[in-house]
DNA sequence: AGCGTAGGTTACGCGAGCGTAGGTACGGCA
DNA sequence: TGCCGTACCTACGCTCGCGTAACCTACGCT
């Protein structure tokens, strides 16, 4: 249990190097001998947001060493340190392109249209976001509703959350329905996308198309049926 | 960024002993110079396990260390490896307690009763059970989804997700539904609920027999109104 | 040829946190 | 009254991971 699984750095340096393609072409035509690859700041860094990206998503902020990402790179340590500062820039920048990459995504899919088209285009551009940077997804879904005290970064499902508050809420008025409701209804809606789109992330069975589709079912059935003030069946023992 | 907040240890070492009100007592008809306090191996082991509980619920396991468990407990270190050898030791009780806790309000709360009733039972004794260990629940969720290579601990939310799986397939079955969408809505409505308690644990605004309300009414308005092969009304692009 | 610079490297200091060895206070019991 | 066990302590050793200082080297440029 104290111990940790071997095999965790491997002994060829260059077994487990990400690969950027254009950068093997630039590597192939060089005399054999000379193994370490150098690559230019930009490429560095790139590949340094993908290593870290990865190992983020499998581990977790708190487990990842930076002497692993720099192994994994192909690197020393130095040149983290170099180019970030550290594992919190690193980390910080690799959630900031993520979050972006997924708001614009959403962004970009909310071109007017009915609410439930809106709720079905954003919930397409959701699993193509998880379907594409699947490591993404996980790290904003890792330290989110916990962040209080631990992560001292932005919260995807509080943002997100918030966003859909507000959608709601205008729904609700223009439906007599509570405003203050709009806040719950929110964490409910955002908590089931969040956990099945967890899940999909592993199984993969239905196509993403499908999972949505039910998805909006669920959701959009719930939400037409909804009464203001719903009574439990079974008296409160 | 890279500091720490300090005043995480207190200078007076009583100030932040747990209280347990039996010893307390026991304390009080004693030579006032004394000021160290002396538990039974059983008295001491249940605070500790009250610490422990409090502090990875606020911080998460990799961040709370041993020294500040046993500082806040009022003893030093080895008493800690002493009960539970170690760290991960007592963070194995503490969540397996928390699992019994839960699982036995739940399922002393599915007495028979209509599909309906039953979700609703189930609903309420889970916000019962969020009001009374808020800690607790706030462990179980923390390293639920993520458990893949960070936890070595059981996953409350897989669990259950896997139970109301069963559940909702005997009742798809019977609604002439495919039974293989039994998983995906179990992890819609497993997500939804989760999500909506952790929300809950800070607001506390509805009180929770109406976001059970709430809850059930979407789940079931959404579930009644199932169907087998929703489609999409917007093309896929 | 010489040299500046970009992209590295090795090697170390340092603190935090884990776990343990060995000793102390004290109450009950022969 | 002396012994034993239980509860607890101080003090240390060790490892791991962060961050940095200082040095290296290929390559393009004039």
């Amino acid at each position: 249990m104290t111990e940790q699984d071997a095999s965790e750095f491997d002994d060829d340096p260059l077994a487990d190097i990400t690969e950027i393609s254009s950068l093997q072409r630039r590597e192939a035509r060089r005399p054999a001998s000379s193994s370490r690859i150098r690559m230019s700041g930009q490429e560095r860094r790139e590949q340094l947001l993908d290593v870290g990206r990865k190992l983020f998503a499998e581990k977790g902020f708190e487990v990842v060493t930076v002497e692993e990402i720099a192994a994994k790179a192909g690197v020393s340590k130095p040149v983290v340190y170099e180019h970030f500062g550290g594992k919190e820039g690193l980390y910080a920048v690799v959630v900031d392109r993520e979050m972006n990459h997924l708001l614009a995504s959403i962004g970009d899919a909310l071109t007017g249209g009915s609410p439930r088209a809106l709720l079905e285009q954003a919930g397409l551009a959701l699993f193509d976001y998880i379907d594409r940077y699947p490591d993404g997804f996980r790290i904003l879904v890792r330290d989110s509703p916990v962040s209080q005290t631990t992560g001292t970064f932005a919260s995807l499902i509080v943002d997100v959350a918030a966003q859909v508050e507000h959608l709601l809420a205008d729904e609700f008025v223009s439906h007599k329905l509570d405003k203050k409701l709009a806040g719950m209804y929110s964490q409910m809606l955002v908590g089931m996308v969040a956990l099945t789109g967890q899940w999909w992330l592993d199984v993969r069975k239905p196509r993403k198309e499908e999972v949505v589709a039910h998805l909006v079912n669920l959701a959009w059935n719930g939400l037409v049926g909804m009464e203001s003030k719903p009574r439990l069946i079974t008296v409160s023992k």
